[in-house]
DNA sequence: TCGCGAGCTGCACTTACTTCA
DNA sequence: GATGAAGTAAGTGCAGCTCGC
């Protein structure tokens, strides 16, 4: 192959050395690699140490730049890196680290929304299925009253409105709906707690089924 | 007009180094 | 002073885009 790039011992060096071996090349040029060796010599060549830390000066105008664009146009960076005395390409590194960065906190961010959020709905669920629960129970016995009586003789017509409006109350206590309007309204059906709660299915017959997180 | 190579940039992942408790 | 954790500058590999030929 006979091409000469700076000696490096990278392993980007390595890759292309396997190259010349007849070895593998992906995507990426051979010029693309000499291109960015020879670009990582240039940049050593003016680093007298190994990492250096930028200035808190430095720091300070790289980020108020950020919070106006977090994208670095090629004008933009060279005329940053002019000002802060670096090179071009330690300018948009720092682009790229503080994007990475920002994106990290974004997820955690969301992560703990997401959290909250989902606390939240399994507390209604939980108390959903309490409610769910008491109410099934308490329907068993008020039932049991109603066939008691039944046995025992024809009920007055007005105990036995009564007793449904037991039953309805049982079921309204829980709710904060108030009986009067429900029998008003013809029915006993419907049962919307209220717009932050969770919906109680209604069958239409006092039968329940146990509420999902779906319902929630 | 299409295909191709080169150059550039961004992102994800990693490494190497610094700072601090 | 040694050490481990956290923060950060920089390296690497890859993908996508543009541009010129």
């Amino acid at each position: 192959m006979g091409f000469c790039i700076c000696p490096l011992e990278t392993p980007a060096r390595s890759k292309i050395i396997n190259v010349e071996h007849g070895g593998y090349l992906q995507e990426e040029t051979i010029f693309q690699l000499a291109g960015r060796l020879v670009r990582r010599r240039n940049y050593e060549e003016q680093l007298p140490e190994k990492k250096r830390r930028l200035t808190l000066e430095q720091v300070n105008l790289l980020e108020k730049s950020f919070q106006e664009e977090n994208k670095l146009e090629p004008e933009r960076k060279t005329q940053l890196a002019k000002k802060l005395g670096l090179q071009p390409r330690q300018v948009a590194v720092w682009f790229q680290n503080r994007r990475a960065r920002w994106k990290t906190k974004q997820l955690e961010r969301d992560y703990d929304l997401l959290k909250a959020s989902y606390d939240s709905l399994l507390s209604n669920y939980d108390t959903a299925v309490k409610q769910n629960e008491k109410l099934k129970s308490e329907v068993v016995s008020l039932t049991e009253k109603l066939e008691a009586k039944d046995v025992t003789g024809a009920l007055p017509q007005q105990n036995s409105d009564s007793l449904q409006v037991d039953i309805a109350n049982a079921c309204d206590v829980q709710m904060g709906v108030k009986v009067e309007d429900r029998l008003s309204s013809g029915s006993t059906r419907s049962a919307v707690v209220d717009e932050d709660s969770p919906q109680l299915l209604d069958s239409g017959d006092f039968s329940f089924r146990m509420i999902t997180m779906e319902d929630v």
